[in-house]
DNA sequence: TCTTGACATTCCAGTAACTGGAAGGTCTAT
DNA sequence: ATAGACCTTCCAGTTACTGGAATGTCAAGA
């Protein structure tokens, strides 16, 4: 199975894949005479369950780091799970403050739109709301 | 005015305020006999805007570009809020990304606990579930 | 056989917005 | 004189890729 293949496999594109390899979430595959990447059943396995924790947004570092416990045989299950609750914190604290800037962001908008459009660069330039204190 | 005072003033960083500058976002500011950069009090605003709009997360390009204009005396309110407004509507969007995430991410744990934990590299290791297809 | 096109390889550079650190110069006070 | 708290520049690293250049390989058609 050439790169090209694997890449089909997973929807990682060979590009990516190479920089998994490199990047050590991914082993160094066999090479066939000509110098190019063998694959085989293993590696869209593994390859996949790293484009699906990617898609979870687990670090490569958080993925590197599982794999590594499941091939030495120690319990990654009960550490992917508390990564994944980590993780679901983390985003709810992200989307908390996203919400806020959002609110921000429109009600600036708002305030924004009852200012004389023509004052270029008067007093009430929306700009002056944008700076802080 | 120096450099740790503009920080102060400001809440950015000395190594921030130099990266601004080389960035473009900020002047080259006129420099002391021995070297050190004098900043006054429009420094102080100018970058107060920025941190502001770095606050509301719009990129350094977005920003240089508004003060570029505002320099201009060109209209940059209009620019400000349509520039607002397009964040808004790209934050939402990530929140409802996020949002998903987080269901995923909560569903998975949710029906991790229910695997055996004992079960270390079994079929049912919940690893599984986060490979894809 | 030659050529074309689609593959493969490596390496270098860039992205965004910083942050850390090294090596060295300057200023102020004791 | 020396300590420390500044200042300067430059280089490297962060995250997870992506793009591109230069080059090599392979299979198929004219």
């Amino acid at each position: 199975m050439k790169i090209q293949e694997l890449s089909q496999a997973t929807g990682v594109s060979a590009k990516t894949i190479r920089f998994y390899e490199e990047s050590g979430v991914l082993p160094l595959p066999p090479r066939k005479p000509n110098g190019y990447r063998e694959y085989d059943q293993t590696d869209v396995d593994r390859l996949r369950l790293v484009a699906g924790a990617r898609r979870l947004d687990l670090s490569l570092d958080d993925i590197q780091e599982i794999l590594a416990m499941r091939d030495r045989r120690e319990a990654p299950c009960r550490t992917l799970l508390e990564r994944l609750l980590a993780k679901a914190d983390e985003v709810a604290e992200r989307i908390a403050g996203l919400q806020d800037l959002e609110a921000q962001l429109r009600d600036l908008h708002a305030l924004g739109l009852k200012f004389p459009t023509d004052d270029v660069d008067g007093k009430n330039c929306v700009c002056h709301l944008v700076s802080q204190k």
